[in-house]
DNA sequence: CATGAATGAGTATTCATTCAT
DNA sequence: TATGAATGAATACTCATTCAT
């Protein structure tokens, strides 16, 4: 169900594809209709797709299922059979919107797994890229939150935490080699991820449209180098409050 | 309506009074009632406390104005008689809690006027520790965004935008000082407010509990120094994407 | 909200009046519009009313509440203030027939309090005309069984067994008396109990219409009497099985 | 569909066997696809079997006919190839239940048909022991009478009155011989009915668990004998209301 | 014949808002 | 002015029935 999301990654994350418990096991009786895996699939990811469009327009209390069913062009029955309850119908376009973002992420960083600091550069570009052109998805991750607060943790989280992991790796494999500083590497994770996380919700609220390459270079200028002119000079401990 | 919010400050910010419309107006008849004022303005100010925890608690949708009142100890009228829609009752809340951000970041700004960098550091953890004791207004902010995302800018990016002047200034005058790097100042004060909004939120979501001094020092570490051990001399240029 | 229903009572059954728990506690709180305990009773009682003929003629699933609130003239908002629940709305309605018998029943019985014989016969034609003059009450009480069958005590049998007491007192006193045989006066009353209850509910589902005050008395004749020409000469143990 | 089912009989009571209707029609053609035609008996008298206890569980609104399908091991379609309509599908199992009620007291009967009063107390034991056995057909017949209150008439009491003849007979001889007091055969037959009726729906939904031969007997004392001690010396005339 | 996928009519309950008192 | 009684629009979910396979 989860998958690379976080948006450092020193390797090919896998993706736990989901596939094995939607299925619904083969029923060994008799003739009749047999359930078609294939059109079930099918449909289901339909009306994810339009679930999505429809909850992020309208979020999730004003949604009303009719809406889906209806431009799916199917009967409300129908996704009551796919989906057991609006919520789930909800959650799961919220995991699929994770897995996307997990498959975006990935291809990106699979292109420069040989150069670290261009490796980092490209999957900011693709985080940003993506929910740039997946607007959608920002407003599910708000949703959920509104809506889900005390039942359910933040799917984004739950996948964040799932895949930091390799970036751990590779951040401190950067500073043993003495390209990056010596500074605790969840620190530096923390902070870029949480940079990311801001700069992706402040995009989409304020309506902010920069030149998101631009947009990416600036942040990643600030992180490598800082905005000090003459940084380590200056002694001062920023740590004691 | 407005006031103070941008984490970064170099002079006492200006509390933006816009409250206007939401004040009783003020009887004009030199002395006569005041004392019913003054109640109006308490009763008021109660409403909006209780108001503040439960939609923070419930949410927008789930929140029932009887719960408000009940708490408030008022008839369901009362509530109605100082807040003529539920949503213009939420909205003062939300608008409220920015504006005792404001106060709190202006407080710990004005004990470092001369000050600059201790000054954006004083800044850092005021708004850090407001959110980190302040959950609710935290979740205001989600719910605000999730119910009136067509209908209303987001009040938080509002007051942002409304008070950022003051530290491009600030800015400004630091790099003509050879302080900062001279990089584009809105870049800058993008790249810092950016962090902070993202490590709020996922100080919040995610149930990361550090000490909050010495995450205000970690960013601040980053923000100022970057990352890399030896910044200025790779040349390479991220803006290019 | 028990009162006097068995069929059988040798002195004047004490109605147990429900009111007590119904009246909302007054409030101490300022002015406003007041609750008024007389207009909210009428207006319950008005609802109950309604309701029990739309439920008798419907069924319980088969009635919309909106059908009893059009019916009483208010919205069905107005309903759900006075009943919770549409099950406890009807639930009030069986309890209120209960309650509409048990008053039939002791006005009855009360003026023939001296004889007991007369005061038997008297109590069962008065259950038998209640229960003709009131047929929606037997439909309720078919209702309550079908629908809440393993939620809920029959009403019917929880009034039942609340008021035999007095009944079993007579019959104990008529026995010593040597009045009616020697047989446990349980028995007796089972028999006389069930045989009314069968006979209401034949009389109510067969649709057959005697004259009641006749059928009342072939009852009675064969109750103290029996069937048999020469009773006590066939000294025959039915007991046996 | 009908059969004997009053609780006297002094002949062995004709079972009318009026379920053409039900039967799936025989094929006319001599031999050819018999074994069909029993597969179909078999599966259907399953799907009443099974349809029995669960509408008796459940209620008919409440009974899902893909309980039955489920809990037959068919597909839900295959329910609606023997029953065209939930209704009549619950109708047969009603139907199935005075069948057997039919048998039981029948069989009972049989063993007696020589001596009249003791073939009287037989069929008031088969009566109550076949509802004590069978629970879920006095559950069938409340549902029925629920849901089917003005479109059908009480199955129970077609049975009843379409078996009710011979008793007559039997009881009319009875009087004429002098057995039984010269009162009217119907009012005597009535009240037995009645009581019987009565007597059995108490044991259900009031939960009195008595030794049933025991119960029987008490009936049996009370009905033949009376509950008074000098029966007819007291003249008077119950009759008169 | 058997099956189960698809359908959509049907309904209890909530709650923001109004306004008589 | 404060209150709370009254209102009715709004909505998720079920399940009997149909019919393509």
């Amino acid at each position: 169900m989860t998958s690379q999301i976080t948006p450092l990654s020193g390797q090919v994350p896998v993706l736990d594809t989901v596939e094995a418990n939607q299925k619904i096991s083969e029923p060994s009786r008799a003739a009749g209709r047999r359930p078609n895996q294939e059109h079930k699939q099918k449909r289901r990811s339909e009306i994810i797709e339009v679930a999505t469009r429809i909850f992020a327009e309208n979020g999730f209390a004003a949604t009303d299922v009719q809406m889906i069913a209806d431009e799916c062009g199917v009967g409300k029955g129908t996704v009551y059979r796919y989906f057991p309850t609006k919520e789930e119908l909800f959650l799961a376009t919220v995991d699929d919107g994770m897995q996307r973002l997990s498959k975006a992420v990935e291809s990106a960083a699979a292109a420069h797994a040989n150069d670290p600091l261009e490796l980092i550069a490209a999957t900011v570009r693709a985080y940003l890229n993506f929910f740039d052109s997946h607007r959608d998805v920002v407003e599910l991750l708000i949703h959920e939150r509104a809506h889900f607060r005390d039942r359910k943790a933040s799917t984004y989280f739950v996948h964040r935490q799932a895949n930091i992991g390799p970036w751990r790796e590779l951040c401190q494999g950067l500073i043993d080699a003495g390209v990056l500083r010596d500074r605790p590497v969840d620190d530096v994770l923390d902070v870029i991820s949480d940079l990311l996380y801001g700069t992706m919700f402040t995009n989409h609220f304020s309506g902010r449209r920069r030149n998101l390459a631009d947009q990416a270079g600036r942040i990643l200028s600030i992180i490598f180098d800082g905005i000090l002119a003459q940084p380590r000079i200056d002694d001062r401990q920023w740590e004691q409050g």
